[in-house]
DNA sequence: CTGTTAGCGCCTTCAT
DNA sequence: ATGAAGGCGCTAACAG
């Protein structure tokens, strides 16, 4: 591999020219560039992060940990890093709240970090984020200290209960997920928050015991089993309106009603969250909520970098738009 | 961060002796390697890696390259790494043949590649496999120069093909995917090809005609209309077992058809492979061939280190064991 | 505007 | 068995 030193000889200047050519930050003369971009084309020269990196105590590498793969918001991530001049290194981390990926940090791979759907104690996340630059992406937790970037999840949860309102369903159920701790995600709660505000806003009735919350380790067996208290339900007492919290979970309960000869959307209308492959999988297909996840990839990394350029005065909290996608299983007013 | 002079002054000896007790390749006295532990602990010293792959010109970062999310192989993978005191860094491409992963090579981040069901043009791969180690898991071209690590898709796919004939089935489909270019990634060949030999070893005539190929970029829909084509046969005429190259597509036959009337399994059997959720989520659900993907992706690590080390004269090949996992929609004989 | 110099953290040869 | 010295590729401070 060609290094600097190469392209300083090829060109025939010093080394500290081609690196103040390359990084564009120091006055160097136009004829005297260009020789050094033509060796730089010639050589097929790629610079060395790692000597870079240890010289200049910097970063150019974003760490991204993730414990939901969600190829739109990787794809944004990548785009815009590719548009800056940035790399990013991924990291899938099953196990939540785990500190695992800061070795990733420590041993100088990476110089920030980019949180997809990773939920991580609040106190560390203070700790950590006054050490390297951070950013959550999707989900989050409260903290002032801290940049996201995220739909409004009460807002849509609210509209779309309030759809369903317009559209004539009056007994709701909400199915929410809760981790073994018995947290739940801020999104979560943020979810649920929306659509108990829609009902109140609306004057709907509400009763907390049609609602129930599948453990978030369940798999899709443990969800069906929990449809299936309601596709027992007398037709009188079973809600006519069931969100939930996940895609996954609506096909669920869509599968399982169905099954058991209960009418979707007739007699009840179910929906889920995210507008992924599982609300098109199943039959009638889920009326769901479509989040910007390309966009929100790419404002996570833009944010970073501009924390990393110290750009930013504070940290920033950016919400993008949200789009309701009606199918059959819960149809528009 | 505390540096290995850092440490090397803690426990009063030269930075040398310091890296030399880390690496455990030169002899050192038991009580100054033990001083130079308790100093690193008390440090809570992290090697940089950025001098250390700069001064060593080799990586303990392995870049791990994917088009397909598999959680199962991506955890194998860490986990050995984990083990072997190795750093993954991973990648996901969706355009797949594509050099941009080249540059986490060619910058330092990364010494070496494990590509997971990521096509590559047997050229280029053979290139890059002279300059970096290089193993394909799951996918893989033929290529004597490449390690490779995967099931024998062409068994898996000979004996589901078997279980299905002694369970009386006859009149056989296959539905392939085919990349935009007409080329067919090897595992789908492999599996069409122990497709059609469980045929003839069993003597079942084939019709080709029967068969279909979806393109590789359909989404839910797209699977959905081809499947529709089967849907609307006359019962004399259509196959009475569809095997499909993947879970989705199985999912989108068996789904299609019960909506339009024709019984699964009863009339036609459907299969798919990998045992994925989607495998799960349709009615009847999907019988399917599982891999062991945790092993796997620990194999390929451990490939991998064992090239970086020299220790393998050869590349190698490493086949593991598959699985037939039956459920409803196409019954064990 | 360009070049010289020093050193980021680490490993490895060589001398002791 | 231990230490001293040099240098991997690069950038930043300084000199000219």
């Amino acid at each position: 591999m060609a290094s600097l030193k190469d392209v300083a000889r090829h060109a025939g200047v010093a080394p500290s020219t081609v690196s103040k050519v390359l990084s564009g930050r120091y006055s160097v003369s136009a004829e005297c560039a260009a020789r050094v971009m033509a060796a730089v084309r010639e050589l097929d020269y790629k610079p060395n992060l790692l000597g870079r990196g240890l010289r200049s105590n910097r970063s150019t590498t974003v760490l991204m940990v993730y414990s939901t793969f969600v190829p739109g918001i990787m794809m944004g991530v990548h785009s815009a890093a590719h548009e800056l001049g940035y790399e990013v290194v991924s990291l899938y981390m099953d196990t939540v709240d785990d500190e695992y990926f800061m070795k990733y940090l420590e041993n100088g791979l990476a110089g920030s970090v980019i949180f997809v759907n990773y939920r991580f104690d609040t106190e560390k996340l203070g700790k950590l984020s006054r050490k390297y630059p951070m950013v959550q992406c999707s989900e989050y937790v409260k903290m002032s200290s801290s940049s996201q970037v995220s739909v409004d999840n009460g807002q849509a949860m609210y509209d779309l209960t309030e759809q369903l309102i317009l559209a004539g369903r009056r007994r709701f159920a909400f199915i929410n997920t809760v981790a073994p701790g018995g947290h739940l995600p801020f999104f979560a709660e943020e979810r649920e928050r929306g659509f108990l505000r829609a009902l109140e806003a609306h004057g709907i009735p509400y009763d907390p015991a049609l609602s129930a919350r599948c453990d978030a380790e369940a798999d899709y067996e443990g969800m069906v089993q929990l449809a299936q208290r309601y596709a027992a339900m007398k037709d009188s007492e079973r809600p006519d309106a069931i969100l939930c919290i996940r895609d996954i979970l609506g096909a669920a309960f869509v599968n399982t009603l169905v099954r058991a000869g209960v009418k979707v959307p007739g007699q009840v209308a179910v929906t889920g969250f995210d507008n992924t492959t599982a609300a098109e999988l199943c039959t009638p297909q889920l009326t769901t909520v479509e989040q910007p996840f390309f966009e929100m990839g790419a404002e996570a990394m833009r944010l970073i970098v501009s924390m990393l350029n110290g750009d930013l005065a504070v940290n920033r909290r950016i919400l993008l738009e949200h789009r309701l996608v009606f199918r059959e299983s819960a149809l528009q007013a």
